[in-house]
DNA sequence: CTGTTAGCGCTTTCAT
DNA sequence: ATGAAAGCGCTAACAG
């Protein structure tokens, strides 16, 4: 079933030249006669010579090939800063190969090992909400592949890495909430082991305190992310004797869940409960009411990564510091924080 | 900068065999002692042996990965056609690497030319916008490299395909329209070029024509699907001297980017125009009023094109025959098209 | 300017 | 059961 493709050794025979001379000719190098190289590069057009990248690789220890591992494409915020990543790498001449670990820690690792098989240049990440463990990611750094983290990073790891400023982002939304005027607000937080769970349940409680309100345990209650789940975590907040008036959501995804499900109970937003999440997803200005939320420069995290990534491996090795660069989050109102209308 | 990775010979050396014995042993091979096999696979795990896939791909000519090129990520079509494709390609021990062709047709060109050089097994592709020639397709086809195309697919290449019976789907929301008392059905349409687009438009028609409506060019007025742009068509339509009272939608994300417009305007949706899209996109039940929507099987769709891939990857190549595969799509009446409320 | 040689890491005959 | 040798497609000294 293998047709066989041209190689440069086939070049090399039909025009009765070495194969260093095609390979010199294909590669653009100084020492080769313009005669030799047309009539290299025609034949090549001609067989529809295509340069095999693997051997190359193999000859080189470079594949210029980058590999991005992210929880899930579907969600807005990853696709966007993949997108911002890619149009960095590309520019640099790199291909970047997606993996998703479908939040899976399993998952998570075979993509980090198959990449890494592949001999990829570089890795950039965001952790599924699974992983606590994070050898496989010291595994890639003890080899020597460069690795950058970003939005969902590991404290226990000396890479660089992408964030935002988390902690300020939740405390301002919390300021709002509390500023707008109410009393009672609750935090649907993230997973634990999450950095960014503890950091936006930071800034959660930072803004209660500077305000002198009261903490309180049973307005935090945290979920797993999972699809669907978030109603769990909620139902423990509906049910507490003295409901909260205001719920402040790890994420988009997290609100819009709520936000569905408080409008089929009748619940008015945000007269009842006022709702904000963080991130701005697109659908976040489309659900009814609009959803207040901490942007992230999403596109440029991802840039920012790529970019980070990259110097790394064009880097020295040696000198090489790992830098942690934080982005700024914007608090953007809407309407399902603000009571009278915006 | 290189830090030598462990490789078979490092192996063999220090265990004193040959290099064939550890490959033997690393890779299962029956002629070998259980003792060396077991003191090989002791020592690579010392040593955190990782293999070279590079290295095992120029050998075998096969390099157990696959490709896949997308419009864009962002776009919930795609992210889920490709978590399913992906399902089916990992079960089989294959990579995905995923590209995004941001939608342009010289980003598409290189994405496959980058694909094929790096010697993938296959690629599953749904066309950007922009591509009519498909000669980057062709010279795949041409080096024998499987070739699959879902939902944005060319009349004019003998490849498998995977598409939904868009001419049905398009026809029975239009058919809905009119049932539901709708007069001056318009279409917004996507760029003409693209086989999806024709399919639906002719879906358009053929239920205007069932129902004796009268076809109006006017009435129907085609962007190409850049974010942003679904307005100056809209305008097209709402300038008419009889504007009309129901638009079907390319997709989706037309659909809503027209309802926001429209609700802006203060048009009512459905009474002044009503709304119908296609796909169910998720923030179409999110909307407000909640989209009516042609749905398409999505995951099963990067499922089955991944399955032809894989089916073709490993059949015979003399006696492979294309084959496409139509799934079933199945309309939502949601609130947009129904006037007294549902 | 061009050819020769070696080698990247691995599998796979073919011997032994 | 193991080793030696060839080779996948390419680049990179080293000669000339």
């Amino acid at each position: 079933m293998k047709n066989h493709q041209p190689t440069i050794i086939d070049i090399a025979k039909e025009l009765g030249i070495s194969k260093s001379t095609v390979s010199r000719a294909l590669t653009g190098h100084p020492n080769i006669s313009k005669e030799t190289q047309k009539r290299v590069l025609e034949l090549a057009k001609k067989l529809d010579y295509q340069k095999n990248t693997l051997a190359l690789s193999l000859v080189k220890h470079q594949s210029f090939s980058l590999g991005a591992v992210v929880p899930e494409l579907i969600a807005p915020f990853f696709s966007l800063a993949i997108t911002g990543a890619q149009e960095v790498t590309s520019r640099a001449g790199y291909t970047l190969f997606i993996c998703q670990s479908n939040e899976s820690y399993l998952t998570e690792v075979a993509n980090v090992k198959a990449l890494a098989e592949r001999q990829i240049d570089g890795i950039i990440t965001s952790l599924s909400k699974e992983t606590t463990d994070i050898e496989h990611l010291r595994n890639i750094q003890r080899k020597g592949i460069p690795l950058v983290m970003f939005n969902r990073v590991s404290a226990d790891l000396e890479v660089s890495k992408v964030v935002v400023n988390d902690r300020e982002g939740a405390f301002q939304a919390v300021e709002h909430l509390i500023l707008a005027g109410y009393k009672r607000i609750a935090h649907l937080a993230g997973p634990k082991n999450l950095l960014i769970s503890q950091n936006r349940l930071n800034g959660y409680l930072d803004a209660l305190r500077t305000y002198n309100f009261p903490i309180e345990d049973e307005l935090i209650t945290s979920y797993d992310l999972s699809k669907g789940q978030a109603r769990v975590a909620l139902m423990r907040l509906l049910d507490l004797p003295q409901v909260p008036d205001a719920i402040f959501c790890i994420n988009d995804p997290t609100a819009i869940e709520v936000m569905q499900i408080l409008k089929v109970r009748g619940i008015k937003i945000p007269d009842d409960i006022a709702l904000v999440g963080f991130s701005d997803d697109p659908a976040s200005s489309l659900i009814e009411p609009s959803l207040t939320t901490v942007a992230q420069p999403i596109i440029e995290m991802g840039q920012v990564a790529a970019q980070l990534l990259l110097d790394q491996i064009q880097g020295d090795a040696e000198k090489f510091v790992p830098e942690t660069k934080v982005l700024k989050t914007k608090l953007i109102v809407r309407r399902s924080s603000v009571k009278g209308g915006i």
